[in-house]
DNA sequence: TCTAACCTTTACGTCAACGTGAAGGTTGTG
DNA sequence: CACAACCTTCACGTTGACGTAAAGGTTAGA
């Protein structure tokens, strides 16, 4: 698989606007006062501030407030619980910085890694709430079925 | 009192004992104050009150509030969705009441039915959040791979 | 009948996850 | 440069889901 790297760098990137917090927020449904705050508990940190410390958001803080969220409103997990899927953010800050500032691949490697490691945990604790679900999908399933079969017998000695 | 034990009798029904609020707390994992608390927001009624108002609890009471606990503890639910997914207890209540006192088909029918309806409900509400939890793990999933890409990029060029 | 171990209601305390000001600084557009 | 519309950091209020203690009644066994 070989890369193709353009010898003369135009640039393509997209303008990489970053965001207040309050368009933040429009954008995902959510208040400025929950972004706050799980900054608080330490789930984020935005990719920078402003000369007058207004919070400034990249693409990729956005994506992690959306995981937070569908973690939160979809699967119902508490914030302790979501920190803990993201990890060490102090580490997501540090390998951000060394990834952007490095083209080393065996540092690159040690990143992805990581990375790796952490969507790994994600997964493992979604499949097994996911598992809890489907047992419960399943109970209730066999009790429609014994109150269909219940009305079925009423149907047969009629 | 000497409980009598009839040799004669083959004694075929079940003692149907009711549990106080200690024993069904001890037996489910829960604390009173729970059960209390999960009664106060009308989510069960206990089968019955000794004459001193103890509450006492039948088995079906048993299997309710082990239901309460798994979508509170597996599924993440809040206690007033919980609410909606039991549906309105009183309707319960006089169901048992019908059930327990008529042996016309036509009359067991309609309360099997509606027994139905709201299985099937609850069984779309856990479908739709086990679906929202797939996608989240489908995610997941792709972004896994990408970093496996991203790695596996690193190993070719080296 | 007495007593320990239950139970009752009432009521205030707690913790997470925010809501809601207050008091003041920042941005960018006319 | 004026000013509305943002933003900042406190800091206290609220709601859900209980914990915990108080003051007293109930149950069952010795």
């Amino acid at each position: 698989m070989t890369v193709v790297r353009p010898t003369t760098e135009p640039d393509p990137a997209p303008p990489e606007r970053l965001l207040r917090i309050n368009e933040v927020a429009a954008e995902l449904g959510l208040t400025t006062r929950s972004i706050r705050y799980y900054e608080e508990m330490g789930l984020l940190a935005p990719a920078a501030r402003s000369d007058g410390a207004y919070r400034l958001y990249d693409p990729s803080d956005i994506e992690r407030l959306r995981f937070i969220k569908r973690l939160r409103d979809d699967a119902g997990f508490s914030l302790a619980q979501i920190g803990q899927m993201l990890e060490d953010e102090a580490a997501r800050v540090r390998n951000r910085e060394r990834l952007a500032h490095t083209t080393d691949p065996a540092e690159r490697r040690v990143y992805l890694t990581e990375a790796e490691e952490r969507v790994e945990r994600q997964i493992a604790l979604l499949q097994d709430k996911a598992g809890s679900l489907a047992a419960m999908i399943a109970d209730a399933e066999a009790r429609l079925t014994r109150i269909r079969a219940g009305i079925a017998e009423l149907g047969d000695d009629r």
